[in-house]
DNA sequence: GCAAATTAATGATTTATTCAAG
DNA sequence: CTTGAATAAATCATTAATTTGC
């Protein structure tokens, strides 16, 4: 890879010999966590934190923002995608044990996946949450959409708790 | 249903036995688009428009605050929703009609069928638009993200002329 | 040792699926 | 049953690791 002076990465690498250099100001790239906010991500993640609501990721990203320039959208996208790439992790893992391990016929054995894919898919489907897309992505004209929500819903707060995770 | 005045709609309808009534002041109850609002929408879809940036949304939302409450998260699904449940039902017709006009042997047909499927499919990937999560859900920390693209992107303007959505 | 080429990770979007109000 | 709302899965796109030829 081509190793440039932090303020003077572009989107091609090509382009620099005849291109002038972006100035970091204009936020030009993507997000990228530095080592310091991964940390504290990832803390929260094993704390059991899956789906921050809006107050939370506002939380976090006043919080990472001590470490480097970051929005809240990418808290949102960080928690979604490590979230789905856990699953992925786990699913392929469990394919790849049970083809393994497993001395039976390919019928049964194909059917013994699907099966323990479904046991696994189960346990990602639990009752919903009470947030809702204002309270996350809270859009410019609306300010006053606070969570109704009242009893029968599990109502994530932060910090969270290890032990009021998903159950599985 | 139990018919309640419309401000007196709350998120459960057992509990206003015994709850005070909500004041609509605090958005109980889902969005119920008014015909008008549909009307507007409608058009604007079969104008082409599928995907509304933020600056798109806000207009919208603004349009059709006229017709009744409205945020800018219902416009935005409203689209995403509109817009799958038209590809679902091609999808339902177009396996439908080859299973009726069809008259191959099953195997013949079923693939004819994943044909079909595939060619559908393909119409709906198309090159990326130039718009962002920040455009659309807007972070209240984050006003200044606005399109920083420039060239070989296709910039979806407002209004979308109906010759300049996807061709198909 | 070094960049260009290639691959692996992962941030960001879109699409599919599901839940649940009415 | 329709459809607003929300989440999960699939996909795209860019950045970092790494491999490779010199």
């Amino acid at each position: 890879m081509v190793v440039l002076p932090e303020f003077a990465r572009v989107r091609n690498a090509s382009r620099l010999l005849n291109c002038t250099v972006q100035v970091p100001t204009a936020g030009t790239t993507r997000w990228n966590p530095s080592p310091d906010q991964i940390k504290v991500l990832e803390m929260l993640y094993r704390g059991g934190m899956r789906t921050p609501n809006s107050f939370q990721i506002e939380q976090i990203t006043e919080e990472l923002g001590k470490y480097g320039r970051i929005e809240g959208k990418n808290v949102f996208y960080w928690f979604q995608n490590h979230k789905a790439r856990e699953r992925q992790k786990q699913k392929r893992a469990a394919l790849l044990t049970l083809s393994t391990t497993s001395s039976l016929p390919p019928a049964e054995t194909k059917d013994g996946v699907e099966k323990k894919k479904e046991a696994y898919e189960d346990a990602s489907r639990r009752k919903r949450r009470c947030r809702t897309w204002g309270d996350v992505h809270g859009d410019g004209a609306t300010t006053e959409v606070v969570a109704e929500c009242t009893d029968d819903v599990t109502l994530e707060l932060f910090p969270l708790r290890p032990d009021q995770g998903k159950a599985n």
